[in-house]
DNA sequence: TTATTTAGTTATCAAATGATAATAAAGAGG
DNA sequence: CCTCTTTATTATCATTTGATAACTAAATAA
């Protein structure tokens, strides 16, 4: 198999991953955030602490811009910010307990959608997913290092 | 394993998908576009041809924000709506030339940042990526049906 | 010490998006 | 025929987002 097709298939299977985490994701969230919000919510959830400057990275945001969405998200009392006691012009972003409690609803809707949707899998299926999922993980999806 | 740790490597998995694709696609888009317009002509140009409603449904959009999407995309020549000739209300959308143009672009930029991605796997690794992508899109992120 | 760079904020305005209501036209079912 | 549903459009308005400029404060380099 040539790259060139297996950046074809790649382009599909993205595709694909997009579709279902839609399906999962579709109205797991709350209404009193907006999709980026809880874009950024579910970024800090699973990579806290996070500066606003991986945000920006991560989220293709401009400063301004995360600046003002972290403020709304400090409002609405779902993230702490923690100055850095090293370099005092560094913060680190957290979950508060409400932020936590958000997420953790959102999470429990989509894993029972995920739970239905590999319902009918069978053992070998679940471990042949899993080992899928860290060959990908490993060779394919991961984080390449900053300039 | 059991079927909550497989979740939450799910989870991880697909925050690590989303932030490499972010990394391959990122300023690969024409700038007379906006990232939903590339968002749509992506979804078009994988499963053409679609139908307006298949677009709302897969991007998570109304059906009045998609048909003016849609018509932003018709004015840029971008797209070619073709009626359904056995079901009248219907219409299927596909890529014009200049959209097949348009998104070849954007794909060529997209794939020689995916080949930087791969250039050091070796043969071994490229089969294994192969494999847990079709692992992955057979067994985990293949379509549902509709309801 | 004095630049210069880095991290983040505030303000502002145009543009894009989301949501809703009203409409039209065609198919489906009785 | 009449009603209901599906598919899509147009119009409108509030909200969100993107982009930019101007700014503060702290760290770093000269």
């Amino acid at each position: 198999m040539d790259k060139n097709a297996l950046f074809y298939k790649l382009v599909s299977f993205t595709s694909s991953v997009h579709r279902v985490t839609q399906e999962l994701t579709k109205n797991a969230k709350s209404h009193s955030i907006s999709q980026t919000q809880y874009n950024i919510l579910e970024y800090i959830s699973v990579s806290q602490p996070v500066t606003p400057s991986e945000i920006n990275d991560c989220q293709n945001m401009s400063m301004p811009n995360t600046s003002r969405e972290l403020s709304k998200l400090s409002n609405k009392n779902l993230i702490e910010k923690i100055n850095d006691t090293e370099d005092r012009r560094k913060q680190y972003i957290r979950l508060s307990n409400d932020g936590e409690a958000m997420m953790n609803e959102a999470f429990a809707t989509i894993e029972s959608r995920f739970l239905k949707r590999i319902e009918n899998a069978s053992i070998e299926d679940l471990d042949d997913i899993e080992h899928a999922l860290e060959v990908l993980q490993t060779k394919l999806f991961y984080s390449s290092d900053k300039n």
